[in-house]
DNA sequence: TCTTGACCTGGAGTTACTCAAGGCCGGTAT
DNA sequence: ATACCGGCCTTGAGTAACTCCAGGTCAAGA
C-alpha cells in the first residue's frame, strides 16, 4: 500500500513516516518502479508498533536500537524483549503520574469550588 | 529560597524555572537587592503545579494562557477551572492509551517467548 | 493534451527545553 | 585586604522530534 494509507493505519503521519524512515527506525520497506514507497502488512504493525511506543513515550534513540536489532535476526530477541519489558516499566510510572496529577487537579478544583461559592 | 530549592522542590531544572518565567509562565516572582530570584512558597506550589502539568502533557501554550489567567485575579477562575478540567479529561484519554500499549507489549512479549522456547 | 492528485527530496521552522560562555556578587580562608 | 569559590545572572547556541513548505516527478483520468 501507499504511505497515506500507511500513515491512516498506524497513526503516524507521512511526513514522521518518511523522518522515521530516514532515520532507520523502519526495515524492509521497499519502493515502486516509480520510486514511491510501499508498505507490507507487516510495515503497518511495525509502524503502529511505533505509534504507540512514541504515544507512551520511548524516546526515538530506544526505537533506533529496537529497529538495528530486529534487523539482525532472531538472535536479538533477547535484547528487544528487555527494551519491551524496560518500557513496559516505564508505563507503571506513567500510570502513578498520571494518579499524582489527577490528585493535585482534584485539590486545585476543590479550591476553586470554594471561590465559586 | 533560592532557584536552586525551588527546582528541587518543584521537580523543575533551574533552567526551566528560568525559561518558564521569561515566557509568563510563573507569576510574582521577585528580586533580592542583588538581582537574584526569591521564591515565596506560592511561588514553589505554582512551580510544582507546572511540574505535573509538563509531566502530563500539557503544552506550553495552555500553561502560558493559564499564567496569564492566573494574573487577571479571582473572575477568571471559572476559566481556569475549565482548563483543569480539559486536562483531566486528557489524563483519562493518556491512561487508555497507557492499557493499549501495555496490551501490544503483552502480544509482542508473547511472541518472543514463543520463539524462546 | 492537459490537469489533478499523490508522491518525492531537501531544507526551513517549531516546541520545549538544555547546555555553555562569560560575568557579578557575597561569603569564607589566608 | 585580597584571593577564591559557589551560586546566581544573561545571552545565545544546540538538541530532539517532529512538521511544514517549495519545487519537482509521474501515472491516470477528462
Amino acid at each position: 500500500m501507499r504511505i497515506s494509507e500507511a500513515a491512516a493505519r498506524s497513526g503516524l503521519n507521512v511526513d514522521t513516516i518518511r523522518y522515521y524512515e530516514a532515520e532507520g527506525l523502519v526495515p524492509n520497506v521497499v519502493r515502486g518502479t516509480d520510486g514511491q514507497r510501499r508498505f507490507s502488512p507487516d510495515n503497518v504493525d511495525w509502524l503502529t508498533l511505533l505509534y504507540w511506543l512514541r504515544e507512551t513515550g520511548m524516546p526515538m534513540k530506544v526505537m533506533q536500537r529496537f529497529a538495528a536489532l530486529y534487523a539482525q535476526g532472531d538472535a536479538t530477541i533477547p535484547d528487544r524483549k528487555s527494551i519491551l519489558l524496560d518500557h513496559s516499566r516505564l508505563l507503571a510510572k506513567r500510570r502513578d503520574d498520571l494518579d499524582r496529577c489527577d490528585e493535585i487537579l482534584a485539590r486545585k478544583l476543590e479550591i476553586y469550588e470554594e471561590y465559586l461559592r
